[in-house]
RNA sequence: GUGAGCGUAGCUCAGUUGGUAGAGCCCCGGAUUGUGAUUCCGGUCGUCGUGGGUUCGAGUCCCAUCGUUCACCCCA
């Protein structure tokens, strides 16, 4: 038998970790609350088509990438690759978009086949944001902002804010079809991949990084020369906002995003600290989705977050310590079990903001306290035969030179309440 | 999917031209029969990732495979 062992690219998040996780998450929902944006929880599997509508047939994720399956009745499903499809197909569903508008959010694990390299998980975790049934560039600017707002909570330094407009429907279909003029009169100096793109999605040839076509792609006609003149004033709007905002930005008109159902704004947030993967979260304006699910038109306009690589680029300095234990709870002998469990558990109940690790499983004074020196503990409380018979406790502090004291049972909920402050240690 | 590096104890890593598997940390016990973190003494821990091959003999050489890291592609 094989050893036993995670499937590759999907890690474990072990306890040492999971502090850091639940501070990131929290700061995140915390700032998406402050805008007024509604948690919405997902399944983590959908239907292969819905995959396939929206992000697009020939698109990397669709093509090379999606985990699907066949279920029991012979539907194929898929593990969902990114978030904005599920969000739009709930929403349809339950009629969301009916007459209102939405800003949504919500998070989990994504999954996609690719090589694993840093920054890059087979599941990872996203905190996606959408926003449904709004036309201008103000909500466009709104989720930028609060990027900016979340960037700012968790100390990021060296992220960079890169936008575009991929222009309407309309206008991005005219520009193809320059785009296509042109790359196909200098068919001989395109390589492979490119080849194929021309014929599937010609904008991506815009992003390839291969050295040889560099001077080829920079003289490529740019989208924001051929822009309409309701995409042109979408993305003025926008970036009169965010000036007024003195957010930096810079406008990359390279900037291609790899999912099929983007318009108008894109962005994304850039790290280089992250090596080869920098962007750290990515998004823009997907007016035509809903519509093509069937749907009345609404306009849409999302983001999502890399967890994983958010938390490499975090400061941690400032997340409290809500979990070390403040109390270590040392039970000696046999008789003590029960009086200790039952003292613990009441303790719990008239101090609901103490953390209270009880001594299970015996052993010797020594051994329980090495073990309570470990746990970061403030307070030793000791539980032993003689305690016992007097009905009080003895009281050691671990982190500090005040010496070991004696107090009553009746008066120690009383005593930690007044005498620990919540400020604990946390263990090396 | 392509390329390169790496897999030895729970963790971090030594292991010589092929010759019986090592250290530190952690954990456990003792020095101190009711007192941790320091010190000292002792102890547990391995199919050397897995499978095959070469060899009298493989952790070491070869092949395959799995995992991992980094990069390409692409993406959050």
């Amino acid at each position: 038998m094989a050893k036993l062992q995670a499937v590759r690219g999907m890690h474990d998040i072990l306890m040492h970790d999971t502090p850091r996780w639940q501070f990131l998450e929290e700061t995140i929902k915390n700032i998406l609350n402050q805008y007024s944006y509604q948690e919405i929880r997902l399944p983590i599997v959908e239907k292969t088509e819905l995959f396939k509508r929206s992000i697009g047939d020939n698109t990397d994720i669709v093509s090379k990438e999606m985990y699907s399956f066949d279920d029991r009745n012979d539907s194929s499903l898929t593990l969902r690759p990114e978030g904005t499809a599920g969000c739009v197909r709930a929403g349809i569903e339950h009629g969301l978009f009916y007459n209102q508008t939405q800003r949504l959010c919500y998070t989990g694990p994504m999954f996609r086949h690719e090589r694993p390299q840093k920054g890059r998980q087979r599941q990872f975790h996203q905190i996606g944001v959408e926003a449904f049934g709004f036309n201008g560039p103000d909500i466009d600017a709104e989720q930028i902002l609060m990027c900016a707002r979340i960037w700012k909570a968790l100390n990021l330094s060296e992220i960079r804010l890169e936008i575009n407009s991929l222009g309407t429907t309309e206008s991005r279909s005219k520009y193809r079809a320059i785009l296509v003029e042109y790359f196909s009169s200098h068919k001989d100096q395109l390589d492979e991949d490119s080849l194929v793109r021309l014929e599937q999605n010609p904008l991506r040839i815009l992003d390839n990084k291969n050295p040889d076509m560099k001077s080829l792609i920079e003289g490529a006609p740019t989208l924001d020369k051929h822009l309409d003149a309701e995409s042109t004033e979408h993305f003025a709007g926008l970036r009169e906002i965010l000036d007024g905002a003195a957010i930096q930005y810079t406008v990359n008109p390279r900037l291609v995003r790899g999912l099929d159902y983007y318009g108008k704004t894109v962005f994304e947030w850039i790290s280089n600290q992250l090596g080869a993967q920098g962007t750290v979260c990515a998004g823009g304006r997907y007016d035509g989705l809903v519509e093509h699910h069937g749907a009345s038109p609404t306009p849409a306009v999302g983001f999502a977050i890399g967890l994983e690589r958010l938390l490499e680029l975090a400061s941690f300095e400032n997340m409290p310590d809500g979990h070390t234990p403040h109390i270590y709870l040392l039970i000696s002998g046999e008789q003590a079990i029960k009086p200790g469990m039952l003292l613990a558990e009441q303790l719990r109940t008239q101090l609901p903001d103490i953390r209270i690790l009880s001594h299970c499983g015996g052993g010797s004074f020594k051994s329980q306290f090495k073990k309570a020196d470990k746990s970061g503990a403030q307070l030793a409380l000791i539980l032993g035969e003689d305690e016992l018979e007097n009905e009080q406790l003895t009281i050691k502090y671990l982190r500090t030179d005040e010496p070991q004291t004696v107090i009553k049972m009746a008066e120690l909920a009383n005593f930690l309440s007044t005498s620990l402050s919540i400020q604990t240690i946390p263990p090396k």
